[in-house]
DNA sequence: TTCCATCTGT
């Protein structure tokens, strides 16, 4: 016996930490019972060792738990099998072969490498041991995990058939979604269509393979003929609109979904929860929050929290954020990134550093994304130093190889702060082929500057990039009209007519108790339209005597300047605050919600309003966002 | 002992 427990298998771990389940320590609370964490193999060899020499006497619980115990084992490198077994024997209630072979599998087939399931499903079939179910269900799973020949599956599927299981749901939703997982669209559904007998879930790997593929027509076909639905069916509909960017239908089947009296689970929230904050529907998100507090989901689950924040981000109310995260248990790389962009996008460059700061402290890891994050609280402020220490940091000291979002930031940050040959420069010198956010964040730095010849230049990169893309053209087009270039002025707006490019309209949402208003400049189908343009009369008249002089130099269009003051004066921003103010009670902050970038005259009436009308006016635009107070900006005019 | 899933980005 001392022989076979010779512990030469374990070397030097290769796998992540493990732990022996609460219920072995819980079966081990008397005595000198040792302490049963361990998160190496070698770990495990002590642990063992103590185990035998301690004598203690064995509980029900311990040999199904030594099974765990020996499901880690395989997991050194290499694996050894005979460790396992040994640890059974000398506890004299050694399971079945193939249920030995099966938990190493169950492990192998979730771990980091499942070819090592399938290297050991090899040796399986070479000593002879006949695989049942469950053996093969570990298989197959890892063949989906494993970016291995799909022959292997094939094969796998083959054995399946030969050893009589064909009838097996659980096998032949893993094959369903083997064949899914691995690509192979037509086979999975060929199965899946010949399956006679199929399970709610057999529907639910269709449906999820099919969103995930943005087939979302043909996943809402199977949806709706499925013969019942569980609460996964709906969250795979739910978590596929939000995924292809249709958070209306997402969020529509949500509350479908809930007169059905299906009650959402954690993976429910976190999707409905994003396509709150995509559409910057405040008052579900806040619903959301509530249900999950009520279900203690947030205590549970460190994504429905991550979730939450972003959310509360992204509907302008950071002070929510920053509760939900600093009231958070453990905090994962990504709540860090999440409140650090979260910070950034609002302006607040201060406490996003703190936060990193805070973040190493807790020893959490950066990664790519909280760099991101950090440019982007740098580059919105204007912190030159900061965003370049980072920008060397970030690969200096952290491994991290910059990402075009971080030459995107970089660009940005120079070309602001004025450095527009050195932003150039960078962007020459970049190992990575700059896209269109690079050259366009080269053009908002020469339209802050006026400096035509960069502008220009951008340009150009940008025509072939995104030819597409009107915003490009009406930037230009504004840096010429502010210095006076009239002539090509009309030269961009002959250009955009003869290419077909319209000016995209700018549209502003607001809600109000669930009901999200839009207004398009110009446009006057909202039944309250007159109402709104007397009372935005009013407060503009206001705004006059305070010293607002409207800054017609915003309007693209050939006409006057009175009408060009009409146009300024119908933008959907101020519509959208006029509506909001009429409607709300005072003191109430007014959530705005812009497609565009908010434009300067907006920008500078938007702060006079808030000071006028004592409101806080939080507009999200397509960058970021503008919080205004007390007559001036939480962008501080540096946007 | 088994099958379906969730978060942060210019």
């Amino acid at each position: 016996m001392a022989s076979s427990l010779t512990l030469s298998a374990f070397q030097i771990p290769t796998s992540p930490p493990y732990r022996v389940n609460a219920a072995i320590a819980a079966s081990q609370t008397s005595r000198e019972a040792p302490d049963l964490h361990f998160s190496t193999p070698f770990q495990l060899q002590q642990l063992h060792a103590r185990l035998i020499k301690s004598g203690l006497p064995l509980s029900s619980s311990l040999p199904i738990s030594l099974t765990r115990v020996a499901a880690v084992c395989a997991l050194s490198s290499p694996s050894d099998f005979s460790y396992a077994r040994s640890v059974f024997l000398l506890y004299g209630d050694a399971p079945s072969e193939t249920l030995l072979w099966n938990t190493h599998l169950n492990t192998l087939s979730s771990s980091p490498c499942p070819g090592e399931a399938l290297a050991l499903f090899s040796r399986l079939r070479f000593a002879g041991v006949l695989p049942d179910t469950f053996t093969l269900s570990f298989v197959l799973k890892a063949c989906s995990r494993s970016p291995l020949s799909p022959l292997l599956g094939r094969a796998v599927h083959a054995l399946v058939e030969k050893l009589g299981f064909r009838s097996d749901i659980f096998l032949l939703n893993t094959l369903v979604h083997m064949y899914a997982s691995l690509g192979d669209t037509a086979s999975a559904r060929l199965l899946f269509n010949v399956i006679p007998a199929k399970d709610v879930v057999t529907w639910n790997i269709m449906i999820t393979h099919y969103t995930k593929e943005g087939e979302m027509v043909v996943a809402q076909q199977l949806f709706d003929s499925m013969p019942e639905r569980s609460v996964r069916s709906w969250t795979a509909m739910i978590a596929g609109y939000v995924q292809w960017k249709n958070p209306n239908e997402a969020l529509r089947l949500f509350r479908d979904m809930e007169t059905t009296g299906m009650r959402p689970n954690e993976v429910t929230v976190v999707a409905v929860l994003a396509a709150c904050a995509d559409l910057g529907e405040l008052d579900l998100g806040k619903r959301i929050h509530a249900f999950a507090m009520q279900c203690s989901l947030h205590k549970n689950n460190v994504r429905v929290c991550n979730t939450l924040i972003d959310m509360y981000i992204k509907c302008g109310c950071l002070q929510l954020a920053r509760q939900v995260f600093d009231e958070m248990a453990e905090r994962t790389v990504v709540s860090w990134s999440a409140m650090i962009g979260g910070h950034a996008m609002h302006g607040q460059a201060e406490e996003a550093l703190e936060l990193f700061s805070k973040m190493e402290e807790a020893s959490v890891e950066p990664n790519a994304v909280t760099f991101v994050g950090l440019l982007h609280a740098c580059s919105h402020i204007g912190l030159l130093q900061e965003g370049r220490q980072f920008f060397r940091s970030m690969t200096q000291d952290y491994g991290i190889v910059p990402e075009i979002e971080h030459y995107g930031c970089m660009v940005d940050l120079l070309s602001r702060a004025g450095l527009l040959e050195e932003a150039r420069g960078f962007i020459n010198k970049m190992p990575i082929e700059p896209n269109s956010v690079v050259w366009g964040a080269l053009l908002g730095g020469a339209k802050v500057h006026k400096n035509i010849e960069m502008g220009e230049e951008a340009i150009h990169n940008l025509m072939e990039l995104d030819p597409r893309n009107d915003g490009y053209y009406v930037v230009l087009s504004n840096i010429y009209a502010d210095a006076e270039r009239w002539e090509d002025v009309a030269k961009i707006r002959r250009m955009m007519k003869d290419r077909g490019l319209k000016k995209t309209p700018g549209w502003s949402t607001i809600s109000l108790d669930g009901v999200v208003h839009s207004f398009v400049a110009g446009e006057s189908d909202h039944p309250q339209i007159e109402e709104i343009h007397r009372s935005l009369d009013e407060l503009l008249e206001k705004l006059r005597h305070r010293g607002y002089v409207p800054d017609t130099s915003a309007v693209l269009l050939d006409m006057d300047e009175k009408n060009k003051e009409r146009v300024l004066y119908h933008h959907s921003e101020k519509l959208a605050a006029a509506y909001g103010l009429m409607n709300t009670a005072n003191g109430t902050p007014i959530r705005i919600m812009k497609n565009l970038r908010v434009c300067s005259d907006c920008h500078a009436a938007l702060k006079l309003i808030s000071e006028i009308t004592n409101r806080e006016i939080v507009v999200r635009d397509r960058n970021r966002f503008h919080s205004f107070r007390h007559g001036s900006c939480s962008c501080k005019d540096y946007w």
